[in-house]
DNA sequence: CGCCAATACTTGAGGTGTCAAATACAAATG
DNA sequence: CATTTGTATTTGACACCTCAAGTATTGGCG
């Protein structure tokens, strides 16, 4: 109700250092939980369908993914270094495949501490089906960009990515 | 050996339809392998970094989080909105919290069915301690790219999520 | 040969996550 | 007011996932 003017706050033309910190600290977190929540989404969509249409999981697909292209056969150690767990991890999952008689565990002969873990052809027969659909889920889900923004995408995240593995220093040296 | 040149396979000068499709299919696979290992890894930085400063872990991060923008408390259902996990899930986290002080149950007297979780002075101190920190590192792991490319990344991830939640139709109306 | 460190994997405890069934309370209905 | 219906949360069974500790087995070294 006042008609005082010149108390409102100005507007600086030239944004401090501060400010823009500020910023740029906002955009960063917003954006990373545009990254989180967008990743979510998918990730859940394809758990979703996964689960609906073979009755299996997003990590079992995933192992199972990296032993299709390995025909002779994959060590724990290598399927965890692939699928980026932990060995305990691998473990469980390879039992609940094994169980299911998807996958096979062969001790190496070699070297009998070595678990060579293969498809059975029941699983390779299987994997097949659902790679198929998985492909044409994924593409559908991202034909919301055109070639073009796909490849934009690529590129800011590949920058994204090599920056925070190249900063991994500084942990337990 | 042949000296024949006429049986070469012909290079088309325009794709076919399915050569397209194809290529298109792997560009949306290998993004998406990129975006998940991206958000993988930043993630990971992050929880690491919480459970080696704070001892703490990112879902209890988050809860927190949310609790100190609703100081008058917020529902178990709230909160398992506003985090996009099942109300199950917010019941564990909160217990842990709960046992280490950090977090109130508080029985709401109008509706006893109703549980109002609230931050705890010391649970609230804890936090800002926590969030100031978490800013900078977020910032630091997307200091990689320009506030340009941020908005650019920001827009392209905004398409996506837009599409992946409205084609969300379809499982069981 | 016999011991010992390194390697390959498994196990067990603890925190997340999901879903479906159980509980506790409230509201609507007769 | 008693019963039914609906809502808020918890519980229990599984599946992941990590870390740290345990078990086998190998290969080197005295």
């Amino acid at each position: 109700m006042s008609s005082r003017k010149a108390a409102l706050k100005s507007v600086p033309l030239v944004l401090d250092a501060e400010t823009r910190a500020h910023d740029d600290h906002h955009a960063s977190l917003r954006l990373w939980l545009r990254l989180l929540s967008c990743t979510g989404q998918i990730e859940s969509r394809i758990r979703q369908r996964l689960q609906l249409s073979f009755n299996t999981t997003l990590p079992r697909f995933d192992l199972m993914a990296q032993l299709e292209r390995a025909p002779e056969g994959l060590k724990m150690s290598e399927l965890s270094q692939r699928l980026m767990v932990t060995g305990g991890n691998v473990t469980g999952i390879t039992d609940g495949l094994e169980k299911e008689g998807l996958v096979v565990r062969e001790v190496d002969i070699a070297d009998r501490r070595i678990n060579r873990v293969k498809l059975t052809s029941d699983g390779a027969r299987q994997f097949r089906r659902m790679a198929a659909e998985h492909e044409q889920w994924i593409a559908d889900l991202f034909s919301a960009l055109s070639p073009r923004q796909k490849g934009h995408l690529m590129a800011l995240l590949g920058e994204l990515k090599a920056h925070v593995i190249g900063s991994k220093r500084g942990t337990t040296p």
